[in-house]
DNA sequence: CAGATGGTGCTACTTTTCTAGCATAGTGCT
DNA sequence: AGCACTATGCTAGAAAAGTAGCACCATCTG
């Protein structure tokens, strides 16, 4: 399985799939957009053709313009970038990587449907 | 808050600085025997003084070799990266973003000793 | 103590990223 | 149709990343 932001992707390349996956779909103009520390336009264009040809990035012609699609299914990418997180972080527990999440106030209910999934999750065997 | 993996941080500076996190220290050689695709030792060296010039890095002596440690926090680092994959790809719902964790069972480390192996053979295959 | 081993400090070179700018083509409006 | 606007295609150059190799110093071993 190709990761979804492969490691062997330069530090423009990874800012630009971040923020496609963010997005879901942009135009060479909406990534730039969100660019921290914006590049011009030309070199985002350059990047978008170059993460094309490397197979990571689709792009649909939409009227005028092109629209660009990561290749990786957002699901792919999302357990992907799940797993790394854990493995660099949480040393693979998933039970402090839960813990650091939720570190941020959370309401009862979204408590409750929390508490129900982890419920499921043990049934299933995990 | 300086970002625990900056974004201006270099393809080969991020993995190694991913796997300073993981392991929490580590020497020069260390830090190359988990590299994916592993450059040479001098590469590495070279890429820890650049890391260490940047101030993402420290190191201590360690008897006759040095041991490197990153300068954010490790919980710095790791409450960043959270709210770096919320974001990206969770549209801040930690929701799905634990439901995602509980998905993950493979691990990543895992895959990428595997791929190591892989590369390891090929080259000796030569 | 002398040699072997394994570490670090450099410096120079190659490759890849990153960027800008100009030429060209498609759209929409008057 | 003609004009303004906005896109893309390309090429070429600057900057940064990545890499290797050598010289030198510390530590260990016999």
């Amino acid at each position: 399985m190709r990761p979804a932001i492969p490691h062997d992707a330069s530090r423009r390349e990874r800012q630009i799939l971040d923020i496609l996956y963010r997005l879901g779909r942009a135009t060479a103009a909406e990534v730039l957009a969100e660019m921290p520390s914006a590049p011009g336009y030309s070199a985002v264009r350059a990047m978008l053709r170059t993460l094309e040809e490397k197979g990571h990035v689709q792009h649909v012609v939409q009227g005028p313009r092109y629209v660009y699609v990561p290749t990786v299914p957002v699901e792919t990418a999302k357990k992907s970038a799940v797993r790394h997180l854990l493995d660099t972080f949480f040393d693979g527990s998933r039970e402090e990587a839960v813990a650091a999440m939720l570190d941020a106030a959370v309401s009862e209910a979204e408590l409750d449907r929390l508490a129900r999934l982890i419920d499921n999750a043990r049934k299933d065997g995990r």
